[in-house]
DNA sequence: GACGGTAGTCGAACGGTGTTCGAACCTGTG
DNA sequence: CACAGGTTCGAACACCGTTCGACTACCGTC
């Protein structure tokens, strides 16, 4: 890849860490810390909004690895016996939820990706990413072993519904407290996550 | 309230539901609807984002004042019980789902208001939409009498993890789509009111 | 070694944005 | 009538993302 390029992409990571709201990523200011000038932009990238899903594209990644990675290493504890439900759940939300939480965490970038992909002009953009870089598929097969009495459909029905509560977890902070009670600490990742696994996990065992 | 703002306020309204991203609003558009000039948006309302907040708290009464009857009547219908689970649940998201699907229906503001709330320059102006219009707590006394052994925090963050499901279905219908196989159709709002059901009410179930 | 094409870079310019500001206006009151 | 206040408007400002043409550096081919 241009090294012109690259220096794009990293300056637009490091920005988009820093300000408080998209509005202040701007062409100008992303060329200025990569140390060039706001038409190369355009012109590696096509646009400023090309730019920064492949900035979100490359976080994605290493998320999607974090996931896996845990639940290779929940598959190989439980070993033979397939991986407790709860283990299975906190490799699918818990990465989210503590680099949400993580101060020097690259999370702001996924943040600002997702609420500029739901303002944008054309969503055809990020069908690729939405459809690709975000495999949960791979969790439907070990929540089949422990609920098959679902259908794939309704694994992975369950699977969107406990990444809404992720999403729900992530972005909207205050009114979570407020309804909480303030009686859930929000900035412990460990409690959130036990949190949503308490919720998520009865979604899975039969219903009595 | 001044004549003219009301009718910025119309064509606030009126606009959010055409366009298709929030980037196509813009003052000088609203203006020219509401059959005025652009400086008048900051003159009533000190910013186009405020203008977009007063059209949304219009909207969010009515949403909430359906949402209030559907739990009056739902309560009406089983007195002297408390009324079923499952009704208290789709009062709670039912308008939310049906509106976002309803062709001509006013949730486009919404829709478009939260996704500028999540990129705001100062998130404070919204803080009291998101603690008072949303007074969602009227449904916890409801929940309590059909789950008195979790307390009224636990009851909250469910109430949290209903409207986050709610809202990755009215936001990422796409992904909703390719995870559940199209197994499920997501333009029917009963029957994607019923699947929430499904899934949200175990959670106010014992534990087995 | 000279040459032509190509990719990369840059600065200027364009059409657009939200907001500010001062001048005009209109209305109701003393 | 005079004056004060709230309201309206158009011009101007600073900034935005993107386009365009000129200029440079490189690299394979004669």
């Amino acid at each position: 890849m241009n090294p012109t390029a690259t220096r794009l992409i990293d300056a637009c990571e490091q920005l988009l860490c820093k300000i408080g709201s998209i509005e202040e990523l701007t062409a100008r200011r992303v060329a200025m810390v990569a140390g060039t000038t706001p038409s190369s932009v355009s012109y590696h990238f096509g646009s400023q909004e090309q730019l920064v899903i492949a900035a979100a594209e490359r976080v994605y990644k290493r998320l999607n690895a974090e996931r896996l990675s845990l639940l290779n290493s929940a598959a190989q504890r439980a070993s033979p016996n397939p991986p407790a439900l709860e283990d299975i759940i906190a490799a699918l939300i818990g990465p989210s939820v503590r680099w949400s939480l993580e101060p020097g965490s690259k999370y702001p970038v996924l943040s600002h990706f997702t609420s500029m992909a739901q303002r944008s002009r054309d969503p055809e953009l990020y069908r690729s990413i939405i459809e690709g870089i975000e495999h949960h598929r791979v969790f439907i097969p070990y929540f089949r072993l422990l609920a098959p009495w679902l259908n794939e459909a309704e694994i992975g029905w369950r699977i969107s519904c406990a990444l809404g509560i992720r999403s729900q977890v992530t972005r909207s902070r205050l009114r979570n407290e407020v309804l909480a009670n303030h009686a859930i600490d929000f900035s412990d990742a460990e409690e959130v996550i036990a949190h949503i696994v308490d919720v998520v996990a009865p979604m899975f065992r039969k219903a009595s």
